[in-house]
DNA sequence: GTGCCTGCTCACGGG
DNA sequence: GAGCAGGCAC
C-alpha cells in the first residue's frame, strides 16, 4: 500500500504525469493541493529528482505556508530545499542576487502602496499635475495595469498618441520610474517585471534558473496575469516540465490583471499539453455543492464542469435576514458560542467571511463581548501603522541611503527642528546635482539658504552614520533598541502618556518580537537587515494561521480562497455590499460575473454547514444604507435553505416574557419573514433583569463591579459596569451573564 | 517651525 | 467614521 493508493484515478494520473506540460482543471475541493504535494513526493521518491530542482508557486503567503507544511509532512528528507513561495518572493530572491545587472543595487527597497502614493505625490508636484483631476491612485492603478501587461513608459506614451489624459499618465509613469530607480526601489509590480527583464536580457542567468527549476508547479493558475505568465513561460521554456492547476470558476483577481486567456494560451504556448479534469469534490456536503453549482451556472463565460460528491446531503443552508448589521453579528457570534458550548465544534472550526475588510469591526466587537477567541486575517497591515513605518524607515535609511522616501520620513521624527522649508531646499539641491537626498544632506554646507539648520542636519547625519557602524556588529534587535533610545522615540511616546501612545508602545514591543522571530527563523542563513526588510515588505501577516491555537477566523472572501472550514458564515449578503455597488452599476457585465465567482468561492469553503446572512440596514462610511438581499441569495434553490424557527404571529403578541429570554430568543433566531421590529415589544429599560443601576454584579472575566447604566440596545440590554479592577465596560446583558452579588 | 482645526476623501480585493 | 492634507494662528 503506497501513499498514492488513496488518490482517485484522475488524481493519480496527474501525479504520475511528470514530464512535459500539464494543465489540471481542478474544481473546488477536488483535492488539488493533495495532488500537488503527492506529485512532489512522487518526483523525489519515485523519479529520483533532486528536491533542489523543484519550484512550487502560489499566490498568497498563506497558501505557500500551507503547501510548505504539507510538503514537509509528506516528503520528509530534503523537503527544505524545494522552493515553495509566492510569485513575489520568488522574484525577490532572484533579484537580490542579480538585479545589479539591470543597474540597481542588490539591496533595493520594496515600496508598499503607501510609499507608492507618497512618491506619486512628489511626481505630480514636480510635473505640475493637478491631483484633483488626476488622482494619485488613478495614475498608480493605470501604471500598475501597464506593468501587468509589461508596457514600458515609452510604449505607453506611444499608445497615448492624441489622448491627453493618457499622455499625462505617460509623463507621470516615466518620472515615477525615474524616481523609483533613483531611490533604488521597486514597487510590487516591478518585482515581476524586472525579473522578466532580467531573464530576457541576461540569457546565462535565465539558463541557470531553467536548469535549477526543472520541475515547476503553479497553483491558482487562473489568477495569473500576463507578466506572471511570461515569467513561468521563460523558466519552463527549456525543459517544459510545467504543471499548472486552476479553476476558471474561481478566478477572482481580474482587477489586478488576471487573465483567463492564460489557460487557453497555455495549450498554445506549450504544445502537447496534457489536460486532466478533477471533478470529484471531497470537501462539502451535496447541499453546499448544489448551492454553489446553482449560483455559478448563472455565469455565461465559463467552461462546462460538473462537480459531484459522494458526501451525504448534510444540513440545509441557514439563511437569516436581520434589521441591522449589529443583529447580524450578534446572531453569528451567538450561533458560534452555542455550537462550541454544546461541544459540537471548536472555535477554529468556524470562519466568518465578508466582502470588505471594513465589515470585520462589528464582528470583532461582538467576539470580544462574547469572550470568543478570534483572529482577523488581513485588514490593516501591522506594518502599515505609523510608528512601525517610522521605525522601518530608520532601518531602511541605514540599509539603503538612496531611499529618499525613508530618509524624508524620519528626518524630523522625533522632532528635531528640521522643517518643511529645509527639507524642500535639500530636495531641490539633490535634484539639481543628481544625487540622493541623503547625500545632499550630508553636504548641507553646499546647499544655499539653510542657515541655522545646518548643525541640526549634521547631527542627524552623524547619528545615521553611527547607526550604520553599529549595524555592522549588532544584531537587528540590538540595533533597533539602540535606535529607540538614541533617537528618543520611545521617550517621546512615554511623555505623551495618552492611551494612543500606549497602544503605539505596545506595537513597538510587538515589532521587536517580530524582529527576534525573524532572527530565530534564519537558521543557516545569516539574518540580515535587508532580509528582514524584505520579509516585512512581502508578508502581510507574518504569523500565518497556526493550527495549535483555537480561534474563530475572520477574513475577506478573497483571503479565504484555498482554505476550508467545517462551519462557514457568509455575512453581508446584500446588493451593494456583495455584489458590490461598483459592479452592479458597472457597464461591464463580466464584473458581476467575477463577483459571482467570488460567491462561489465563499460557498465552497464550507465542509459541513453554511450560513448566509444579511441586514436591512447598516452603517457604511458613517451613513446608514438600506440594502436588499443579495441577488446571489436568490440564485440558491429555496429547497436548500432553512430560515430557522419561524415565530408565529400569536407568539409575537404573547404577553411580555422575561426580557432576558426575549432578548436571547430574538437574536438567536430572527427569521426574515418577521417584518415587525422586535424593539416594538414595549419592554421598558431594565425590566426583567435581575439587577439594576447601582447594584453590585459579578462577571466571569472582569470580576466584581457596580452597574452604572442600563440602556436598551436594539435586541438586548446594554449594561455599563464600573469594574473594580478592569475599569468601565459596556456589555450586552445576554452575553455578559452578570450575577447580582 | 509647530500645533490645532477643518474639510475632504476614502473603501473592493492582495503581494 | 477615520485618517490625512491644507490652512491658519502662535
Amino acid at each position: 500500500m503506497s501513499i498514492y493508493d488513496t488518490l482517485n484515478a484522475e488524481q493519480r494520473e496527474a501525479v504520475f504525469h511528470t514530464e512535459g506540460p500539464l494543465l489540471i482543471l481542478a474544481g473546488a475541493g477536488s483535492g488539488k493541493t493533495r495532488v500537488l504535494t503527492h506529485r512532489i513526493a512522487y518526483l523525489i521518491e519515485e523519479k529520483g529528482i533532486n528536491p533542489w530542482n523543484i519550484l512550487a508557486i502560489t499566490f498568497t503567503n498563506k497558501a505557500a505556508g500551507e503547501m510548505r507544511e504539507r510538503v514537509d509532512d509528506i516528503v520528509g528528507f530534503g523537503s527544505e530545499s524545494i522552493w515553495v513561495s509566492t510569485f513575489h518572493s520568488t522574484c525577490v530572491r532572484i533579484l537580490r542576487r542579480h538585479i545589479d545587472r539591470l543597474g540597481y543595487d542588490n539591496n533595493f527597497t520594496i515600496y508598499d502602496s503607501d510609499d507608492q502614493k507618497t512618491l506619486m505625490k512628489d511626481v505630480c508636484k514636480l510635473l505640475q499635475i493637478d491631483t484633483k483631476t488626476y488622482r494619485e491612485r488613478m495614475i498608480l492603478s493605470a501604471i500598475s495595469s501597464a506593468k501587468d501587461e509589461m508596457v514600458t513608459p515609452e510604449e505607453y506614451e506611444l499608445n497615448a498618441y492624441g489622448d491627453f489624459s493618457k499622455k499625462k499618465i505617460a509623463e507621470a509613469y516615466k518620472e515615477y520610474e525615474r524616481q523609483l530607480k533613483a531611490n533604488n526601489a521597486l514597487d510590487f509590480d516591478d518585482l515581476l517585471v524586472k525579473t522578466v527583464q532580467l531573464f530576457q536580457t541576461q540569457p546565462e542567468i535565465l539558463e541557470y534558473y531553467q536548469d535549477r527549476f526543472r520541475y515547476i508547479m503553479v497553483d491558482e493558475y487562473q489568477d495569473t496575469n500576463t507578466v506572471q505568465f511570461k515569467l513561468i513561460s521563460l523558466l519552463a521554456a527549456k525543459y517544459k516540465n510545467l504543471c499548472v492547476v486552476g479553476d476558471d470558476d474561481q478566478s477572482i483577481y481580474k482587477f489586478r490583471g488576471a487573465n483567463i486567456q492564460n489557460i487557453l494560451s497555455f495549450e498554445k504556448e506549450f504544445e502537447h499539453t496534457k489536460v486532466i479534469k478533477l471533478e470529484q469534490n471531497y470537501r462539502s456536503t451535496s447541499t453546499i455543492l448544489d448551492a454553489a453549482n446553482a449560483v455559478i451556472k448563472n455565469n455565461v463565460g465559463r467552461k462546462a464542469k460538473s462537480l459531484w460528491t459522494e458526501n451525504g446531503e448534510g444540513e440545509k443552508i441557514q439563511f437569516r435576514q436581520f434589521d441591522t448589521a449589529y443583529d447580524e453579528a450578534e446572531y453569528i457570534v451567538g450561533d458560534i458560542r452555542e455550537r462550541v458550548d454544546n461541544g459540537k465544534a471548536a472555535y477554529c472550526d468556524h470562519a466568518v467571511l465578508y466582502r470588505t475588510n471594513a465589515q470585520s469591526r462589528l464582528f470583532e466587537e461582538k467576539m470580544i463581548t462574547a469572550n470568543i477567541p478570534y483572529k482577523i486575517v488581513g485588514g490593516v497591515n501591522f506594518y502599515a501603522r505609523k510608528e512601525i513605518k517610522d521605525l522601518l524607515a530608520y532601518l531602511k535609511t541605514i540599509d539603503n541611503g538612496k531611499d529618499d522616501l525613508a530618509v524624508r520620513r524620519i528626518i524630523n521624527v522625533p522632532k528635531r527642528g528640521i522643517g518643511l522649508t529645509t527639507v524642500n531646499r535639500i530636495t531641490e539641491a539633490a535634484q539639481q546635482r543628481g544625487i540622493s537626498f541623503y547625500e545632499a544632506l550630508c553636504s548641507a554646507d553646499l546647499v544655499p539658504g539653510l542657515g541655522r539648520s545646518i548643525s541640526k542636519l549634521e547631527s542627524f547625519a552623524a547619528m545615521i552614520e553611527y547607526f550604520r557602524k553599529e549595524a555592522e556588529h549588532l544584531s537587528i534587535t540590538e540595533l533597533m533598541k539602540e535606535i529607540l533610545t538614541e533617537t528618543g522615540y520611545v521617550e517621546e511616546l512615554k511623555a505623551e502618556g495618552e492611551e494612543e501612545a500606549e497602544v503605539r508602545l505596545q506595537n513597538i514591543d510587538e515589532f521587536l518580537n517580530k524582529i527576534a522571530a525573524y532572527e530565530e527563523s534564519c537558521e543557516e542563513e545569516l539574518p540580515t537587515l535587508s532580509g528582514f526588510l524584505e520579509e516585512v515588505a512581502l508578508v502581510a501577516d507574518i504569523d500565518s494561521l497556526d493550527e495549535e491555537s483555537d480561534y474563530v477566523v475572520l477574513m475577506t472572501l478573497h483571503s479565504a480562497k484555498g482554505l476550508e472550514f467545517p462551519y462557514v458564515y457568509l455575512a453581508g449578503m446584500e446588493d451593494g455590499i456583495f455584489p458590490s455597488y461598483m459592479t452592479i452599476t458597472a457597464d461591464d457585465p463580466t464584473e458581476l460575473e467575477e463577483e459571482r465567482r467570488l460567491c462561489y468561492v465563499g460557498i465552497t469553503r464550507a465542509k459541513k454547514e453554511l450560513s448566509m446572512t444579511c441586514a436591512r440596514r447598516r452603517m457604511i462610511r458613517g451613513e446608514t444604507q438600506y440594502n436588499k438581499m443579495s441577488r446571489f441569495l436568490k440564485e440558491v434553490p429555496p429547497q436548500l435553505l432553512s430560515t430557522g424557527k419561524i415565530v408565529e404571529k400569536e407568539e409575537l403578541e404573547l404577553p411580555k416574557q422575561n426580557a432576558y429570554v426575549q432578548a436571547k430568543q430574538s437574536f438567536q433566531a430572527k427569521p426574515f419573514m418577521i417584518s415587525k421590529p422586535v424593539q416594538q415589544f414595549g419592554v421598558k429599560s431594565g425590566e426583567g433583569l435581575s439587577y439594576g443601576v447601582g447594584d453590585r454584579v459579578r462577571h466571569m472575566k472582569f470580576g466584581e463591579g457596580t452597574v452604572t447604566a442600563i440602556t436598551e440596545g436594539g435586541r438586548d440590554y446594554e449594561v455599563s459596569v464600573d469594574f473594580d479592577s478592569a475599569g468601565t465596560k459596556k456589555m450586552f446583558a445576554s452575553f455578559a451573564k452578570l450575577q447580582k452579588v
